[in-house]
DNA sequence: TAGATTGTTAATCGATTAACAATC
DNA sequence: TAGATTGTTAATCGATTAACAATC
């Protein structure tokens, strides 16, 4: 079954978007074997989901298996591949030279995704014209006219929360069309600019609350 | 309504658990200011949710408001904290002393709650011996020797993916009760210890999913 | 008092899981 | 053929939202 939206979009649950992506590495590794198929079982098995699932999430993406053997892995991976859009460049540029900017410039699990941050910005004079992972640090100043320039359509707030909105106004009036904050603050932004939070402190918590359950 | 395990510990719905979060940054900042009650309505308005589900999350942990007025600031914001932990120290071993991992252990957002990374350990021979932000960087060999001895009881792996399981191995074997793993690898863990994965490639694909649905 | 807001029960919605026919 | 596995429809479960009585 497939949902679509108005545009003839396929709508994919984002918890089902989330396994995919998980899923898809590990089949790249199991793509370097042997073997040709793979069943949801065998999916299941390795990532701790259950097969019905796997099948569910596979199935939103319009990729079919066959019956009694599974789904051809190399086929799976080229398809999932171009179904998350982990195949096609995304143009991002980076606000916030810290220590998380930083990381997330020279994260390696970057490559596989289709992740291009083409410039970072700073408001440290120092370190502007300096480079890091091969990334030029640029001034602001330059946001706008780049963003047109460069055709860039994703922005990452790895700044301080005092700087997050100001930075996100400038990033909607340069005509950027999502943001990736990673400042602990809620963003105003007009409603067709997609925002994703991510949030650190948020993450820690679940994971504490979740043990004091347990213990 | 309370919904409770057999241990009578509130059960708090994951997602309303990351909401008060939420709420609690703007609270404080809120405790600052001259007024002495807020309405779920405010909260809502000011973060970008709706009245109804700020005052069923708020309800999950037990705090009260009063009709007409609202919930009192001050004391909405130290129950929250309690509630979520965040008054509570956590001791915690971090691995992997690397971009990503040194962007966590100088986490300005941690402060308030409560996260104490108290030692920091990495494979490479130059780094141990060495500071980052005040915490001392140790050998692997060390780590479940010092996990009894601190009380050390959550673990954090900033480790490349291809180590991370042998890490997990080694909390595991030291006794570490929760794991807040940044690799992009599924770790094989018994059923006793929570792991908290988080996954950036993820959330980027669900962030460049949604603005092609937009676009 | 009137009316705003809480707290709670009920309705809705969406994701997960189950069941099972179709298929190779 | 028998049986494993897919794909799809239905059932269940849990979170969100609505409705409304209680309250100050």
């Amino acid at each position: 079954m497939q949902i679509k939206d108005k545009s003839g979009l396929t709508i994919v649950p984002v918890p089902s978007l989330r396994r995919l992506t998980i899923y898809l590495p590990y089949l790249k590794e199991l793509s370097s074997g042997v073997t040709e198929y793979v069943s949801a079982t065998t999916i299941a098995r390795a990532l701790g989901y259950i097969p019905i699932q796997v099948r569910k999430d596979i199935a939103y993406t319009g990729i079919t298996g066959k019956p009694r053997r599974g789904y051809p892995i190399s086929e799976l991976v080229n398809q999932l591949e171009v179904f998350l859009g982990w195949k096609s460049y995304k143009n991002t540029f980076l606000v916030g030279a810290g220590n998380l900017g930083r990381a997330i410039m020279g994260y390696p699990g970057f490559k596989d995704c289709g992740l291009q941050i083409v410039a970072a910005f700073d408001a440290d004079p120092a370190k502007i014209g300096t480079r890091l992972f091969g990334i030029e640090i640029l001034s602001m100043d330059e946001f706008k006219t780049l963003v047109k320039r460069m055709g860039v359509q994703l922005g990452i707030i790895t700044a301080p929360e005092q700087s997050a909105q100001e930075i996100a106004d400038i990033m909607v009036d340069a005509g950027i069309h999502g943001i990736w904050n990673f400042a602990p603050v809620k963003l105003n932004i007009p409603d067709d600019v997609i925002v994703q939070n991510e949030n650190l402190a948020s993450s820690l918590t679940v994971l504490s609350k979740k043990l004091d359950q347990i213990v």
